[in-house]
DNA sequence: ATTGACAAACCGACGGTCGGTTTGTATTGT
DNA sequence: ACAATACAAACCGACCGTCGGTTTGTCAAT
């Protein structure tokens, strides 16, 4: 099908960079193949040679974001649990959701594109992507339960769902909200749900 | 630009009926102008005879299943408000979102399906209704304030955009997930926000 | 004669396909 | 040691069907 190549070729990571940037310039939707062949310099034949859509190319920059988000987040993970001050009850996550809230556009854009797409085999990856964002979310609650952080009743598998929801629709409202001050609003209300939650 | 003649023309109603049911079976992508031609016998001219633009007509089934969503919550509202028993604290608010769950796919396949289309004009339709359906949640928890079913320490506005943007991360998940039995686990995270919140 | 309600032909742009060409790289014969 | 051969990977660009949208035409009602 497609990946006939090692991911780390360094034409397919022009093409990767060029849609990128043409995504945050113009949006996933007014992005067409051809403003990726003017930038790459390459041709349709060749951008066809490594991937097998133009939904699939979209789809492999999310991949990408998501897992650069999941890393910078295990990196607060690591960072936060061994330290000896918590910034308070749930602090772990909220430093996550900040970072998360701050992420590239990208990752939101595609996010939305891709849900849009109303096809069977895009919607399981995102929801694959959910399960392992969740179960891993289930770890550092349980973890922060172990460590007495976070309270014992609280039932973990329930409680990342919860973030999860509330992260997709942050995604959500933050892609609605053009100006800076809509975005800082909604980094308060996250903070809110913090505070009635500890 | 559109809006020649009435809006319950009989033709016109055909024409939004004929694009409700396609969006269900097909999804919003899948639904082109062609299947639409096909299904009201109507020609394309016709069409365009009503509506400006393909997202137009899109985005008039979405504020049409918005309106109704709303209603649905006034009375929901009225009735609780009015009742002698509550269910508990946010009660009214839980009802609310219950319904919204509940509510027709074509509302979240088209809110999607705008939310893709990177276009200004569209976003600030979409930042319009969630401006007035938080403005509507502003009311109802000063309406609990005031009745004592809420604390008043709680800051309304923040509140009500928390479950805005919880609304709209739902809305995301249950279009992700496929199966009943996970439409019936985010409606039991709901219910985790609430009992976190009372 | 003008206008509203449609039909039908038409347009450019899009995503995707396909046959063909170039380039790189082993393998072989001498 | 060095061509010659074989073959696959990389790449090109003309071509196709379909899409949303536009323009022109028709015809009954006013």
């Amino acid at each position: 099908m497609s990946n006939p190549t090692s991911h780390d070729n360094p034409t397919f990571q022009t093409i990767l960079l060029a849609t990128e940037e043409l995504i945050l310039e113009k949006g996933c939707r007014n992005t067409t193949l051809k403003d990726i062949i003017e930038r790459t310099g390459l041709s349709k034949g060749a951008i066809y040679h490594y991937v097998a859509s133009k939904d699939e190319l979209f789809g492999l920059i999310l991949k990408s974001k998501i897992e650069q988000e999941n890393e910078k987040f295990n990196q607060i993970v690591h960072h936060q649990m061994s330290g000896a001050a918590h910034a308070g009850q749930f602090g772990v996550v909220t430093e996550f959701f900040h970072s998360r809230q701050n992420t590239n556009d990208v990752g939101n854009l595609i996010f939305i594109y891709l849900l849009s797409q109303d096809d069977e085999k895009v919607k399981s990856i995102l929801n694959s992507i959910y399960q392992y964002s969740k179960s891993t979310g289930i770890q550092w609650i349980e973890m922060g339960q172990t460590n007495g952080v976070i309270p014992p009743t609280i039932d973990a598998e329930k409680m990342a769902a919860l973030f999860m929801t509330f992260s997709y629709g942050l995604r959500v409202t933050q892609l609605l909200s053009s100006s800076e001050d809509e975005r800082i609003a909604s980094s308060d209300i996250f903070k809110l749900l913090i505070q009635t939650l500890s």
